[in-house]
DNA sequence: AGCCAGGTTGCGG
DNA sequence: CCGCAACATGGC
């Protein structure tokens, strides 16, 4: 569990006590694991076990029987064992993605909670709803800055008005294949190659899209031998890792970050 | 102080 | 098609 909610795919989560205390469903929950157990208030386990990808059809091990294709991969599945990649609800994580662009964790946390902050709902415990399109929508670009988002204010306040306005439009991505959903958000302004990647493997379940920032780069470029655009990368991976190359990205992404020497 | 950060845009070549 | 500066800002 720690290894899910600690290795940057999601922003909202924050240690408390032996578990990790969050937000779903526009409350506040609370998880911990203990061995292969969870036990959680605050939320169904019904959809516990779809954010977390828990069920049987989710199953790790057919995850793992196709991404295991060197030592690389299998050194960062080793130390990472567990991680899962989560099932986030669209309009947050899409907008978490458009503030994380150009900046850093700590950094994108702090963005998201000012947003929860100042135009969510307030719950338990310091705790705020992620705001409607609607309410965010009510944020002008100036609050926007002032909460930290610098130029990613404009793009943030035009998607809330686009989902605002046609709220069907998240829905409809789902439904789309990988390269369609991508290319449609990538019509929207701020959101390129790399977060349209992140949009649809978090929270679109696309988990052939392969998100390629810059330590993913370093990754293909000193463990894998490739350089080249981000069509290329991409292309590259996606074939490598197959049907699951999102997880494959996931993990790297992580023993990376945990071992950067290993990059050297 | 200066570089980097889970990038994208708009430009010139 | 590619490379490159600008973008706002905070972390380190």
């Amino acid at each position: 569990m720690r290894a899910s909610l600690e290795c940057g795919q999601v922003f909202g989560w924050r240690k408390q006590g032996d578990g990790y205390a969050g937000v779903l469903n526009a409350r506040k929950v609370f998880v911990r694991q203990r061995g292969s157990w969870l036990e959680f208030e605050g939320v169904s386990a019904k959809k516990l076990v779809h954010y977390f990808s828990l069920s049987p059809e989710d199953s790790l091990e057919r995850v793992y029987s196709e991404i295991l294709v060197d030592d690389y991969v299998r050194q960062a599945v080793n130390e990472f064992k567990g991680l899962r990649i989560l099932r986030q609800e669209p309009w947050e994580c899409i907008v978490s993605f458009l503030c994380s662009q150009n900046s850093n964790i700590p950094r994108i946390e702090k963005m998201l909670y000012g947003m929860r902050k100042s135009f969510g709902a307030p719950l338990e415990d310091g705790f705020y709803s992620f705001p409607t399109p609607a309410q965010l929508c009510k944020a002008t670009e100036k609050q926007l800055k002032q909460i930290g988002l610098g130029y990613r204010a404009k793009y943030v306040k035009e998607f809330a008005e686009h989902v605002a306005r046609r709220p069907a439009y998240l829905k409809e991505l789902e439904k789309l294949s990988y390269e369609k959903a991508r290319e449609q958000l990538m019509k929207h302004s701020g959101i390129g190659p790399k977060v349209a990647d992140c949009a649809c493997l978090y929270c679109l379940k696309k988990l052939e899209a392969f998100p390629i920032d810059a330590w993913i780069k370093k990754v293909l470029e000193k463990k894998y031998g490739r350089k080249g655009g981000y069509a290329a990368l991409s292309a590259f991976a996606r074939k490598r890792f197959g049907r699951f190359a999102g997880y494959a990205q996931q993990y790297l992404y992580a023993f990376a970050r945990a071992n950067p020497h290993s990059l050297t």
